[in-house]
DNA sequence: GTCTATAAAGGGATAGAC
DNA sequence: GTCTATCCCTTTATAGAC
């Protein structure tokens, strides 16, 4: 997914990058998600951007070849970090309440390093999907409601869970509060619903 | 609030309008309130509401006098519809419990009703707000809020809910599972958390 | 109530100087 | 790495014919 379209793509590179997005790139990803998270990706202008940064709108393009590339960055930054902890916690073969227990976490402790890309990614998902370079965006939707209730059903089915739980019910619960970015979560477990 | 705004603005009558939105007024919105639910206010173009709606886009002043009367008649409608019975519950003097349910209730019942503009509310509304015209979203949040949380206090007081329970938290889930549209909704009343 | 035609403003993006 | 200058396109909105 993201992380093969970002080898893929051909960046801009200038002699002092390694490699990697350079610090101003880091920076400008930053103040642009802070845009985008307030106002929404098409409200927010690419000179409102460069207005945040100190900089004009032109000078962006030395950064990054489109607007679309700018919130591409953010969001495939914050669900490749997030489908590889996952993929870390699976890996760890635990029961399914453990199991699930360490994916939620894993989601909340998300929330601090990706606050801006979850925003983003919650309000503007729906019409980013349709631009090709975003087409990755539900497929990562899927790829993350399958693991969770593979879990759950995981969970279900070995008597770890109630067996009456609706399983579609319980993880639109658990997605949707995962996805309120808040300031109030503590590691506790809300599994009883 | 929208009430009064709304009896305070001079709209654009026609003979055939006897004092209310029109038929043809109501078939518009419909079609403009799904494309912002699906799309973003801002993304969607009066050239696509047109289009959907069959004419062109100069036409849809003969009806409307802006974009943004267009996503206040949606938003007022739905927040004046579901103030009103937000009050008629709060009316009735139940205990706290009855109380809450209550207004639990009458918000997924308005999801049938409303379910563009619940949606655009969510997404759009801190944007909006920035209008003058929709100055009243962030006054219409607080006064649900409000309803809401002096109505949890109420029930932790006179010991129907337990007294240990962080009533903004309770408020948040309340809310956040209230506004996540969904068709899994049955009457029963989530006041464990 | 809708269409034609168009005005006025703002959007993303580019080329080349510095 | 940023600025100047500008292109081209889309947007909201209007005026008047039908």
């Amino acid at each position: 997914m993201a992380t093969n379209r970002a080898s893929k793509r051909g960046r801009r590179r200038t002699a002092t990058d390694d490699g990697d997005v350079s610090v101003r790139q880091a920076e400008l990803l930053v103040i642009a998600g802070e845009l985008f998270a307030k106002n929404g990706y098409v409200a927010t202008t690419v000179r409102d951007i460069a207005d945040a940064a100190g900089i004009l709108s032109g000078s962006l393009y030395h950064h990054f070849e489109s607007k679309e590339q700018i919130v591409d960055e953010i969001l495939s930054a914050y669900l490749d970090s997030l489908l590889e902890r996952y993929q870390e916690t699976l890996d760890a073969d635990l029961g399914p309440r453990e199991t699930l227990e360490g994916l939620i976490r894993e989601s909340f402790d998300a929330v601090d390093q990706h606050r801006s890309a979850i925003a983003i990614y919650q309000n503007d998902r729906q019409y980013l999907s349709q631009f090709e370079r975003l087409a990755y965006l539900p497929r990562a939707a899927k790829k993350f409601e399958r693991i969770l209730m593979d879990t759950i059903q995981r969970g279900v089915d070995q008597g770890a869970f109630r067996s009456n739980l609706d399983v579609r019910f319980v993880y639109r619960f658990v997605r949707d509060d995962v996805f309120t970015a808040g300031r109030w979560y503590r590691p506790d477990g809300p599994l009883s619903a």
